[in-house]
DNA sequence: GCCGATTGCGCAATCGTTTTTCTCCCCCAA
DNA sequence: TTGGGGGAGAAAAACGATTGCGCAATCGGC
């Protein structure tokens, strides 16, 4: 740390010969030959002097870091982890790192970050974050800067992007609460300043208006945020209606499990009076109890589908297309039930 | 991207101003004196142009990158996430960045990782990979390079550490399962080759015998990891055995989901036939099902804590004590109960 | 009106690499 | 003997910032 850091130049004094020519050694250049023996000497000089070359010298001629940034709106949410290392994984096999943020859902600290990331100059963004106005991304655009978005659109028609196909998995949530016999759904949308709030709640509408089953504007709630308290405080108001819901469908599994806790704390039990359903299948949503039915995305790949093509984009490579859509199921498991009038009267 | 950047020196002809002027307009540098005049002219060509930085430029000759670096095993771990947050909202508030890098439990990744970090010229480092060699953690000591261990040990007397109570907490585990009747408890241990892993294995020994407990040999299994997988794996010796335990002791949480796992497997349920307990709570396990009895840990706080060790290690400010161990308590919830046998010869 | 202090800013070196261009030297052929 | 060619490595110019030092010009004091 304090002692004098050891260059290049140092090397090249070892090894009795010009820096450029440590350069050349060290990164294996081919265009100019070097005497094997030159060769050796230069390597065993850096081997024993512990030669550590300096990341930001080198970025700062080459104007590359090789370091990827990666903006998150809440890695407290289970659903990123794995999209993250899916993401890690295809970098770092890649040569490159990941500077990862947290947003906090803060649009604030989405600015700061991204004022950050471009100061430090990485090569390209993942942006995962989907508080972040659209004028944001337009400015990326125009920049030319390289980034994928995560998880979430934009108005700009062909940013490149790895969505979930919301539609069909909401659609899916929907026909099955139907055919379990629900008629009086509720929903607890995520935050309507997001791109996945709005077309969740979008889908949830369109596939009940398709199945001809009313929609009771009281038993609509937005929660503020993809969260477990969000959709806790949102989903109070549903469970405490004259006529509660016999089935809830919440935008995301954190916001199921603020649903849950709600339900569970006006005396009511999951699916005995409310059946729930959530999206994403976070990786714990088997142990649940009840074990969560929800809407099953790829998060991984995901994750390795943006980062490919980051670094596609990044290095100039072609790109197959624009926006890749996951494939979203359903996942049936033992948190939906028929409702519990249906029951009674089949009995 | 492909434009040439705006540099100083285009700030400093733009405001007809020397670039060192700029730079310390910029920097708000007091020591030397400026005609207001003169920096409005400089902040408004700066403005005007969209000057931004090299953070690149300034980390080189500075030799400081206001960057930290954290190694974490892998953070599909949900233990991890909130600690994450913590180190980081403390990092942010003091100006830092951090790179966060996934380990996967693999040495090779961490040795890359560090490399890489190290050649980044990180300003410092927080280790959770429990993985790590000593004599990389030595060689960092050598190098009197900042860091600071997350959840896990060293035998290096004195480098800075977070830790966790296990002995205190792992004694409430036992105390509780011994409170209940239990005296056939079982322990899924963690990696044997990880600190964390011998401490609450040792510790649970330590217990029971205090309470007079004998650990049938047969009830002892070890997973190779800190995860579901191998919690399962190395649960299904336990509940395959021809008297299986009334309770077991996972020696983190997601090993005890996979214990859960292994326990519903052969047909048998939790708490009813067996008890379970896990160590961490992390963020979901009250939504388990059955809730999860288990070890709570703050921890954010230990994330927030361990940044504030290391940049005031950084910056060379006083550090009270170079170990703070976290509290560590028991949280009862629904996993753990009497065992069967005692509750039948009780009616 | 002169001298020294102070103010305001320019100069140039530096951080550690990479890469283009240049030089030197040796060998061989005419 | 001389000129050309090519192989091996040296020189030097970037990349974009920071900062100790120095130099004018102004100001105050006597």
């Amino acid at each position: 740390m304090t002692e004098p850091r050891i260059t290049i130049i140092d090397v090249a004094r070892a090894a009795s010969v010009h820096p450029s020519t440590v350069s050349r050694v060290l990164n294996g250049r081919v265009e100019l030959s070097l005497l094997p023996e030159t060769r050796e000497r230069v390597i065993a000089a850096a081997a024993r002097l512990g030669y550590r070359p300096s990341a930001l010298a080198r970025s700062l001629r080459l104007r590359r870091t090789f370091t990827l940034g990666m903006l998150v709106p809440n890695i407290d949410n289970p659903l990123f982890p794995p999209i993250i290392k899916g993401v890690e994984d295809v970098a770092h096999s890649r040569g490159y790192n990941l500077i990862l943020c947290n947003t906090e859902d803060s649009s604030e600290r989405e600015a700061t970050y991204l004022r950050v990331l471009r100061e430090r100059q990485v090569d390209g963004l993942l942006i995962a974050s989907s508080f972040m106005a659209d004028s944001t991304i337009a400015e990326l655009r125009r920049d030319r800067f390289p980034f994928v978005l995560v998880n979430r659109g934009s108005r700009g028609a062909n940013d490149l992007a790895v969505l979930v196909d919301n539609e069909v998995g909401v659609a899916e949530v929907i026909e099955h609460l139907v055919g379990l016999g629900h008629r009086r759904i509720g929903i607890v949308a995520g935050p309507q300043t997001t791109m996945t709030g709005q077309q969740r709640l979008a889908a949830a509408r369109a596939s009940l208006r398709e199945h001809r089953v009313k929609l009771d504007p009281a038993l609509v709630a937005v929660a503020e945020a993809f969260s477990q308290e969000a959709g806790y405080r949102a989903a109070r108001r549903l469970v405490l209606a004259t006529e509660p819901p016999t089935a809830i469908f919440g935008a995301n599994d954190l916001i199921a499990l603020g649903v849950l806790r709600a339900i569970r704390e006006v005396g009511l039990e999951c699916p005995d009076h409310i059946s729930l359903v959530g999206f994403n299948d976070i990786p714990q949503a088997e142990f649940f109890g009840p074990p969560l039915t929800t809407v099953h995305v790829p998060q991984r790949d995901m994750g390795t589908q943006a980062a490919t093509m980051l670094i596609a984009q990044i290095e100039g490579k072609d790109i197959p297309a624009p926006r890749v859509v996951a494939e979203a199921h359903l996942v049936v498991r033992g948190s939906t039930a028929a409702p519990a009038t249906l029951a009674r009267t089949e009995v």
